[in-house]
RNA sequence: GCGCCCAUAGCUCAGUGGAUAGAGCGCCGGACUACGAAUCCGUAGGUCGGGUGUUCGAAUCACCCUGGGCGCACCA
């Protein structure tokens, strides 16, 4: 409905300036339609004569006049046109015109919502990441809800969408997580000595010592004491990393590819890249170490790349790692981190540049920490002693679909209070089962509508009589966004916007359904009856398109 | 000290440079003989942290200050 009232502007805007009315200015002002807060407003509402007066050396009035006179209402949308207050043209629309909104719905169904915005693009979506050294906790599961609603949003809108898990299944953390483990297991066998000071602390160290005591008995004592800790590193990474896969599909997380570092290493990439940049000097040495010069592309300092020592950085990798991103060409690559690898940020976009690649194509998006709650009070973890609360002991002890709900409910680049209370409480302090409670209902009532012999729900010219009430073209209204909704979420990477919306609507819903003296859908007036069933029916359309999205599910009966 | 992010109702947060800044929770008071009360209706609540600027117009953009979070390794 937008889009048309802009082409409507458009034209109007050409019209005029092929009549002389209006000088040509560069470059052509972009118009803009916004929905007006207050209804008295219209609409649809364009400030369009404000941006242009100064150019056109005439007052705002004076331009939207000269616009508003070039408008040519073709399809008879709009019943009233005005120009208000310093300058808007308020547009307002004929109500028989939003029927067709309701139609649209029913015949896209599952497609409504989707749009072409995105099409003939490809985007990577890199996110949680997180190194096989320890389970996913709350934080991760931030990520993973918000990188894949954002890539099930970019689908929706006809981009190609691939999403990608980096292994860190080599370095030094690895060597240190073979380490702790190693210590556990002599630990079991009897020896008295103490974890690395960096060592891993946490009590799945244990576990997997005991399993791996379980499964070689003492064999590992008679090893070198090097290769015992690199079966210990490769034992347990790859315990680990089944683990965090195990808790991303409970969560319902998937990834088209998994991607390890060690690969990158094994086919030589990594030495490559360096010696690549080496040779044009982006990459020096000093001190016996690699340095690149992040430095020349706005970091604060150059970074190791190699150390003295002659073992690589994680940069180091990164670099190569992006590199082949950027050469499987996507139009653009994202990468979803944990907020406090912020400072990480402008190396790895450093390296893209120098490798030659547009750095524009590159974006990171970093998501806010999340703090634990339970019925408004902290719970205390630390990280140190490596005692946490763990992804999947909140989606066991909430659910899934409330975990999901939540973490995307705030915009990703604010910290994100979670509170495990309020997650399980079936009450309206919960939005989960606000909006989903919205899908219930209504199946309720087409369950209900069907045993009284109300079978076919499709659309009858008598619907815009009988569906006429202030409160259902503002239902029909909501509606129409939607669409708008998933675009602008797409295109600002905001995925909290799918949840603010279905919120919206679910109220809008709510309200409407309960004054059930003046709004009983299923009524002894069966016409009137079919046309609210029709009305009802598309809002469980864009309730079950939205949470779909969300990966949140829409049940029939609660 | 330097860098990034943030500051909006009592709390948690929305808000595309536009007209009178919104919602949920909480407080208080109400609503089931009904298609599901996991719901709804009503009241109250604001110096958009402070200041200066840009503009026809600023919660939104720029700069400064204050207060908070997170980073600042030959860790990631």
């Amino acid at each position: 409905m937008k889009e048309k009232i802009a082409f409507l502007v458009k034209q109007a805007l050409e019209s005029a300036l092929a009549a002389g009315d209006l000088q040509p200015v560069d470059p052509s002002p972009s118009i803009i339609l916004q929905t007006p807060k207050i209804a008295e407003h219209g609409d649809f509402t364009t400030n369009i004569a404000m941006t242009m007066a100064a150019s056109q050396k005439r007052s705002p009035q004076e331009v939207a006049r000269i616009i508003m006179d070039h408008l040519e209402d073709s399809d008879h949308m709009l019943s009233k046109m005005e120009v208000a207050g310093p300058g808007f043209i308020n547009f307002f629309i004929t109500r028989r015109k939003w029927y067709e909104v309701l139609r649209t719905v029913h015949d896209e169904d599952k497609a409504y919502g989707t749009s072409e915005v995105g099409r003939g693009k490809t985007v990577q979506i890199e996110f949680v990441s997180a190194n096989p050294t320890g389970p996913l906790h709350v934080g991760h599961g931030r990520c993973a809800a918000v990188g894949e609603i954002l890539a099930a949003i970019l689908k929706a809108t006809g981009y190609e969408v691939e999403k990608e898990y980096y292994v860190n299944d080599s370095g030094r953390q690895i060597r240190t997580l073979g380490e702790s483990v190693f210590v556990r297991y002599q630990q079991l066998l009897g020896k008295t000595l103490d974890l690395p000071a960096d060592g891993y602390q946490g009590s799945y160290i244990k576990d997997l010592a005991r399993i791996l005591l379980d499964q070689e008995r003492e064999g590992l004592l008679d090893m070198p004491e090097e290769e015992a800790i690199t079966f210990c590193a490769k034992f347990a990474a790859k315990k680990i990393l089944a683990g965090i896969r195990e808790d991303l599909n409970a969560f319902h997380v998937s990834f088209d590819r998994w991607f390890c570092e060690q690969s990158l290493y094994n086919s030589g990439t990594v030495q490559k890249v360096i010696q690549d940049l080496k040779d044009r000097d982006i990459i020096y040495e000093d001190e016996g170490a690699l340095w690149f010069r992040t430095r020349d592309f706005g970091d604060e300092k150059d970074r190791v790349v190699v150390r003295a020592n002659g073992v690589e950085t994680y940069f180091a990798s990164d670099i190569a790692y992006h590199k082949d991103k950027f050469e499987r060409k996507f139009d653009r690559v994202i990468d979803i981190w944990g907020a406090d690898h912020h400072g990480y940020v402008r190396r790895v976009s450093a390296s893209i540049q120098a490798l030659g690649y547009d750095g524009d194509r590159f974006q990171v998006l970093l998501v806010q920490l999340v703090n634990l709650v339970r019925d408004g009070k902290p719970v205390t973890m630390s990280t140190r002693a490596g005692e946490f609360v763990t992804l999947k002991e909140v989606i066991e002890e909430v659910g899934r679909d409330a975990a999901r709900f939540l973490f995307l409910l705030r915009h990703y680049d604010s910290p994100l209070d979670f509170d495990l209370g309020l997650a399980k409480k079936e009450s309206n302090e919960n939005p989960v089962y606000y909006v989903q409670y919205v899908h219930a209902r209504i199946s309720n009532i087409l369950k209900k509508a069907e045993e009284r012999g109300y079978k076919d729900i499709c659309w009858d010219e008598d619907f815009p009589e009988l569906i006429n009430l202030p409160e259902e073209i503002q239902l029909i209204k909501l509606m129409a966004q939607y669409p708008e909704v998933v675009v602008q979420s797409a295109l600002l990477m905001e995925p909290h916007r799918i949840p603010f919306y279905l919120k919206e609507l679910a109220g809008a819903f709510h309200a409407y359904y309960h004054d059930r003296n003046k709004h009983k859908v299923v009524s002894d007036d069966v016409r009137l009856s079919g046309a609210r069933l029709y009305l009802v029916a598309a809002i469980r359309i864009i309730v079950r398109n939205g949470l779909a999205l969300m990966g949140v599910s829409a049940p029939e009966m609660m």
